[in-house]
DNA sequence: ACCGAACCGTAACGTACGGTACGCCTCTGC
DNA sequence: GCAGAGGCGTACCGTACGTTACGGTTCGGT
């Protein structure tokens, strides 16, 4: 873990109008990666630069409130715990891993991920912080109840709850990830994410399901 | 697969002196990232820019030389297929994940990665492509014969050696590569590869191995 | 009606860096 | 010994872009 707090919501701190710009600065990342220009963002926003400075200090300000906006966008809600069978368990997982494969294959997912990546060896800015916070780190944050859950039902065995969640992690996203930042077109279509987040909740199931270790 | 024969050997055409100069270029990669300066290069090599541009033409093309110069390095030695035995198939596993993970935890890895994933998104190169084809792409030309090997041995059951190989792939290197281009300080020990390498393996038979599938 | 703050559009500045030109050195072949 | 090629070091050019400055406009408060 790189740094707490970064995944601090700002949405409350943001006026309307700042919002929008974010949005444009956010599809103008999506279009053109890092090599966007202030210029451009203000051009896009219908905002002057002056502007951009005095919200956002510089290019690296704009840069993490926007991600960081993005971010604030895409919390989802938690599952219920309560009456858990092996059924609603496995839909649990299926959800996930079909959620997951769906976020890290969209545009703007990809597109954080390259810039935050980008920046990540040369440490001006915590982008990427951000993004594992937001994406990684709170996929686990999220799916570790249903786990810890499973577990204590009886349906799931594992020792560390940590390790679990990434080997779940390694079977459904396995090479998708990293091919999509390196620019290979993965076909990803809902079917085939459906799918994937079957096959990988099965695999899953049959390494730490507790039938199958006595 | 983005791109046929973005592999080809270039260290023939490469004089002892240029293959010095990629060196020093990639060290420098390593260092400064993506936003190495021509001048950088030219110091640290101890050479002229006009020697630089007469060679590689221009910055892409020093950068992608230098990728393709790092991958013709790494090319490693393939499997004996011969006597298979589920110890040997099991050595051999183990062998491929230690290798990977301790490839991706490097630091010329991560640094490669880093700027062919920044780079994906503008296409003006084919950085992406080239590690692609010399990483995950030629991990799993090297594994899928001893895969099939293993299924003809009777040892191994599976469908497609492709989404085998996918499944490998995932549990070995799980979340670790994105973390560590995302700047997350994964401490990645010799012991913990070895850890790993096995627990991937192990997870791999119960998963693909013929005497659990009837 | 007036004032000031916030903001837009644009022009201007400074710099970093990719790319090129040129003078000088070294080494090899004749 | 010499000519020429190859290469080093450096100065130079053009440009793109981050950052700043400034005049004009809108708008809420008094």
């Amino acid at each position: 873990m790189l740094q707490a707090g970064a995944d601090i919501d700002r949405s409350e701190t943001l006026t309307e109008r700042q919002q929008a710009v974010l949005d444009a600065a956010l599809r103008l990342l999506v279009e053109e990666g890092d090599n966007l220009t202030m210029t451009a963002v203000a051009r896009r926003a219908s905002c002057s630069k002056e502007t951009l400075y005095k919200w956002f200090g510089d290019r690296d300000g704009l840069l993490t409130a926007t991600v960081q906006w993005q971010a604030s966008k895409v919390r989802v809600a938690a599952v219920d715990r309560d009456r858990l069978d092996l059924v609603s368990l496995t839909a649990s997982l299926e959800r996930f891993a079909s959620d997951w494969l769906k976020v890290i294959s969209s545009d703007t997912s990809i597109a954080l991920n390259r810039v935050a990546v980008g920046h990540a060896g040369s440490g001006k800015d915590d982008l990427g912080a951000v993004v594992l916070q937001n994406g990684r780190f709170a996929l686990a944050r999220r799916l570790k109840p249903v786990l810890e859950a499973g577990r204590q039902a009886g349906l799931l065995d594992f020792e560390d709850a940590e390790t679990a969640f990434r080997t779940f992690f390694g079977l459904v996203g396995r090479d998708v990830q990293i091919r999509l930042l390196l620019g290979d077109r993965v076909e990803l279509t809902e079917a085939t994410i459906g799918g994937d987040a079957r096959r990988a909740t099965q695999q899953f199931l049959a390494l730490f399901g507790a039938t199958n270790r006595p």
